[in-house]
DNA sequence: CTTAACTGCTTACGTTGTACACTAGGTGTA
DNA sequence: TACACCTAGTGTACAACGTAAGCAGTTAAG
């Protein structure tokens, strides 16, 4: 599961050239990776093993390894292809930009919630999230904002969503893997249910009992909503006590 | 890596009771529990290995089973006992309370940072992270919200410190993988910097030109109080307007 | 004492990523 | 044409993982 990380750059920012002898190759490296997005997309990122992804392509487990390094920087090539399916953010106001970037990148989670699980290790940034990041970055570069600013404005929205994201991801995660709905699974968990007494746990009780549980807000756009409003609070004032850590003051 | 779901209720939930005959344990649940722990802080969730485990306390893998049904459930355990490391969210102002349940998720994930890479499954939550979140529910308690205003409030503040500390963990970790700090890393990363043109990433480059990646706010801080102040927007606003799924309109 | 309950160990199996050595197939040069 | 050389994909093998099954030794209850 090691990989050389300056290989890794190469793979990821510079496309491989095409031989010109041997035999014509079956199999490609984007292929690999489709392949690979498939899978992960049907069976979520646990189900992602060499053999499978050979399999769903007809071929035997090594045989990737002709197109791909190792397991790792497939990963890293998969991440980067399903950051090349977003949209980077459009010129515009910061807050629809901010507004923009969330949702998309709330999308890209949607679509692949394994994504969230395997930004794990020191993964190299591809072009493709690079461009979106800079995007990004882009949308609040006109509000006289210090560089480190516009840094941690945008890197708040991320953090938002990452935490949204990875509560649905586990949700999705664990709703294929045990083929029981979340309502349902919960529903079942009487034995849980008998450990709640108002003497335990009060609030919870009293959530409960008003059906505070039954039908959550949504997450993502409350939350987003919040967000923002804060960001505006912080933008539109006079001064901006800057927060920096200790190393740096 | 499967479980029956309803004894880890029981496994939680209801410690388990001493057996009467029989020799006595040189091992112990809680023991083992706090064998694992050290490891995973030690050497990173991936080190979790149950020979591991055992290793360091001097036995075998499979003794390891008498006192817990497997390693998923010992991850339960783990999970509850480190929840029962923190304070519980004091009563008095909603502002102070959610920025204490805060720092005090934020200090956890800090002090074990493995705890964000295995929320990944439906996990059974034990009671101290029960009661932890019961007293965060509490400090928004008195502000005349709805059930599922309270829930969506202390849900959005969760999930940025979840956002947040996973940037974290993810840093961590790889520092203990690759022997190499964050800073030195991405130092040795020529062959990235290389691609980094003012035509490809202009947000980028200028950023990194200013210095803006040198010197990076604090992350938590700067995005605690943003959160907090959208919170504050929110809750101190006369009209709520609610943000409901559409399954619940 | 007998017996049942319990602890911890040994062995073994299936699954994972991937190193290594191989065969079959294609392109260039002589 | 003949040969050298690269390349695509395969087959086998290994170490590490979680853990099922069964066994040997230890202790308290009857």
């Amino acid at each position: 599961m090691k990989s050389d990380r300056d290989r890794s750059v190469r793979l990821l920012w510079e496309p491989p050239a095409e031989p010109t002898r041997g035999p014509k190759a079956a199999l490609s490296q984007s292929r690999v990776v489709e392949a690979a997005i498939k899978v992960a997309d049907a069976d979520g990122i646990d189900a992602l093993t060499m053999r499978r992804v050979a399999e769903t392509l007809g071929n035997t487990a090594m045989s990737l390894y002709r197109h791909v390094p190792g397991k790792s920087e497939l990963l890293d090539l998969m991440v980067d292809a399903v950051w090349g399916e977003t949209e980077p953010t459009p010129k515009g106001p910061w807050r629809a930009g901010l507004e923009f970037f969330a949702r998309q990148v709330w999308a890209m989670y949607r679509a692949h919630p394994w994504m969230l699980q395997l930004t794990a290790s020191r993964r190299i940034p591809g072009p493709h999230a690079m461009t979106r990041q800079d995007a990004a970055y882009a949308a609040v570069s006109e509000l006289g904002l210090a560089a480190e600013e516009i840094v941690a404005v945008v890197t708040t929205v991320s953090h938002f969503v990452d935490g949204v994201g990875r509560t649905m991801a586990d949700r999705v995660q664990a709703e294929r893997e045990t083929g029981v709905s979340e309502e349902d699974w919960w529903d079942g968990r009487e034995a849980l249910w008998e450990h709640f007494t108002p003497d335990r746990l009060p609030m919870m009780t009293h959530i409960w009992n008003s059906g505070g549980f039954e039908c959550l807000l949504d997450e993502f756009e409350f939350g987003l909503a919040r967000v923002l409003d804060g960001l505006a609070v912080f933008i539109e004032s006079e001064e901006r006590p800057l927060v920096r850590p200790q190393a740096c003051l």
